[in-house]
RNA sequence: GGGGGCGUAGCUCAAUUGGUUAGAGUACCGGACUGUCGAUCCGGUGGUUGCGGGUUCGACCCCCGUCGCCCUCGCCA
């Protein structure tokens, strides 16, 4: 017979209720409260289930002896457990409780982890400061806000992976230890024993590997994938970070699309219950800036830019003709109902924010009945203010604003404008979620500081033109099959249609100044890989961070990691990194420049 | 790398803008109390004002440096 351990548990503290009357019953847990009464004593027994209320009588009959002495020096965060009987709580139901219809009463008490008195209180709304809190990680743990989002975000990967599976993808694990490649994100690199002078480092994606998984004749690969990069932190950004990567072989852009689409909306509703309206919309790239003036449109409501140029090239507002006769553009907003909503000061705000973003000012008018009102209204008296609220669709109580310069400052003003607009008009609900795509995003950008054109998205994103020669023409509109996946205006995932022949990717190379030799060194093995007879395919890859705060509605992504890092990308806990000795770095022939270690 | 904010009992904050004994709530400790549920009531412990230097008769407050945390721009193919 086995020997009944003096801590069985037969129940959580959050699954027993008034069914369970007269049962008994054995809980574990920590001591979240307690309320000292004379002769009686209430405990507040907390894990990861629930709360449940532990009653100590000191006349109780059964009750083992001493129990009441050792119950009343017990205190917040000691382990214990109970074992007693469950008893209904009559008139005294805890409403706030989902176990408030029941109390167990103590019959015997084990102390199993001592607690000592902790740094910050473990309450649901964190009242200590983060670094406090990082500092001691494991027991902001147990607080519920971090544990749901743990175990929502656990419940969510499973729903991906059961997703992924059932549609054919393989789960397949990629090199931690990797190659360094120059060109994007600095590496994170670990120095290699065997090979003296030479390092490994960790992937900042499984981008080439999974690629070679296609070549590989693998087909559909997924994996939850760990990713690493050794660049300057933000709140939606930690130096590791997870990843769903796929990569799918025969593919064009929309079985990607529709795979991750079908994939979000099935674990979406598992992991968080939430319910993503379809089909997701699928914007060109051109058209969102267009329209909201970025390339990741928060959806939940409208406020779209509208393109006035031709109507204020006519005007006599010379702000407006000026930008236009030098080659600018004018675009507006329409607020709607908003008018009475800005006072002056707040629109002096408002264009205080757009001339941060680089506008030069921004143009406004309110609209009524008998005309605008505001910097423009003298410009547009009668007819031409009439075709100008047509053209912005705006009527009486709307609130218009316009800037006019060339067309890359407009979309950046505008499209943070839009959004500033939207949050203080409460129209972006953190409990709405909408998600898009966008599509066919330029190849290349100009980079002013190296003076050169480098990859817009990653150097494997196919061209939409399969059969182009020349990439030094016309760069600037080149367009790559790259997609973004977007919700509520952020960007959660990233991806393309790849280019599959050797000849293209060198030539994309070589266009960008890689060398030959530099192709050979870094991609070689790629560049190998398809002399071999590499499949058309493309992937993309899904920020779970990201999609797990957000569908949480956290502050940043630390709040949905067991172990963040802070943003100077260090571990207050286990205080990593760390210096190390002589010995190990004799071993791995590695000298630093640090004076002082430490 | 640049800009901004913050740092005062274990925790969250205050301190009349340079003034003499640095306070409050909470936690913790002790006491009272048999139905509480963020219990209540009474009492108590608790401070290198992040660290170092400077100015001053006098510094939590001003100056310089430094460390840490947060936000942000650059950066993140």
């Amino acid at each position: 017979m086995t020997k009944r351990s003096p801590w069985q548990r037969t129940h959580t503290c959050g699954e027993l209720g008034l069914p369970d009357e007269g049962k008994d019953t054995g809980v574990n847990g920590w001591i979240e409260n307690h309320r000292h009464h004379g002769q009686i004593v209430f405990l507040d027994l907390r894990d990861r289930y629930g709360v449940t209320q532990v009653v100590v009588d000191q006349d109780a009959a059964g009750t083992a002896p001493g129990t009441f002495e050792l119950v009343r020096r017990l205190g917040a965060e000691d382990v214990i457990s109970v074992a007693g009987r469950v008893r209904a709580r009559g008139s005294n139901v805890n409403k706030n409780r989902s176990t408030g219809e029941i109390e167990v009463v103590a019959l015997a008490v084990t102390v199993l982890g001592e607690a000592e008195t902790p740094p910050f209180e473990i309450l649901d709304k964190a009242e200590a400061n983060e670094e406090l809190r990082m500092q001691y990680r494991y027991l902001d743990l147990r607080r519920r806000p971090l544990q749901e989002a743990l175990m929502k975000r656990a419940r969510f990967v499973t729903a991906v992976r059961n997703y992924l599976q059932g549609q054919r993808f393989i789960d397949i694990e990629t090199p931690i230890l990797t190659k360094s490649t120059p060109e994007g994100a600095r590496d994170y690199l670990v120095p290699s024993r065997v090979h003296p002078g030479k390092f490994f480092a960790l992937p900042q994606s499984p981008q080439i590997f999974k690629q070679l998984c296609m070549v590989g004749g693998l087909d559909r690969y997924y994996q939850i994938a760990r990713c690493f990069r050794d660049e300057d932190l933000r709140a939606d950004r930690q130096p590791e970070f997870t990843q769903i990567d796929l990569e799918m072989a025969f593919v064009e852009e929309h079985d990607v699309l529709d795979v991750v689409e079908g994939m979000m909306v099935h674990s979406m509703r598992e992991g968080f219950g939430i319910d993503l309206p379809q089909p997701f919309p699928r914007f060109d790239f051109a058209e969102a800036m267009d329209k909201y003036g970025c390339d990741k449109p928060d959806l939940r409501f409208g406020m779209l830019l509208v393109d006035c140029t031709d109507l204020a090239g006519r005007s006599d507002f010379k702000v407006f003709a000026g930008a236009v006769a030098a080659g600018g553009i004018v675009k507006g907003l329409c607020a709607e109902g908003a008018a009475d909503k800005y006072s002056r000061k707040g629109i002096d705000e408002l264009t205080a924010f757009v001339t941060g973003l680089g506008a030069r000012g921004l143009a406004w008018a309110k609209v009524t009945a008998a005309g605008l009102e505001g910097s423009l209204a003298k410009f547009y008296e009668g007819d031409k203010g009439r075709e100008l609220c047509a053209r912005m669709g705006a009527k009486p109580g709307d609130l218009l604003l316009f800037v006019a310069d060339e067309q890359k400052v407009v979309h950046r003003a505008l499209g943070d404008l839009r959004l500033k607009v939207g949050s203080q008009l409460g129209l972006r609900d953190p409990k709405v979620f909408r998600c898009c795509w966008v599509l066919n995003f330029p190849m290349f950008e100009w980079n002013d500081e190296k003076a050169r054109w480098q990859f817009a998205h990653n150097p494997f994103s196919a061209p939409v033109d399969w059969s182009i020669q020349d990439f030094s023409v016309d760069t600037a509109n080149l367009r790559s099959r790259a997609y973004d996946f977007v919700m509520n205006g952020w960007e959660l995932g990233s991806g393309s249609i790849r280019i599959h022949r050797p000849e293209l990717q060198a030539k994309v190379f070589d266009f960008l100044g890689i060398g030959k030799e530099q192709q050979r060194a870094n991609f070689g093995f790629l560049l190998d890989a398809y002399r071999y007879g590499g499949p058309p395919h493309g992937g993309i890859a899904l920020g779970v961070d990201r999609v797990v705060t957000l569908a949480l509605g956290r502050e940043g992504i630390r709040d949905v990691i067991a172990f963040p890092k802070t943003a100077m990308a260090f571990d207050l806990m286990a205080e990593a990194p760390s210096p190390v000795g002589d010995e190990q770095l004799k071993e791995l022939s590695i000298a630093t420049t640090v004076k002082k270690p430490g």
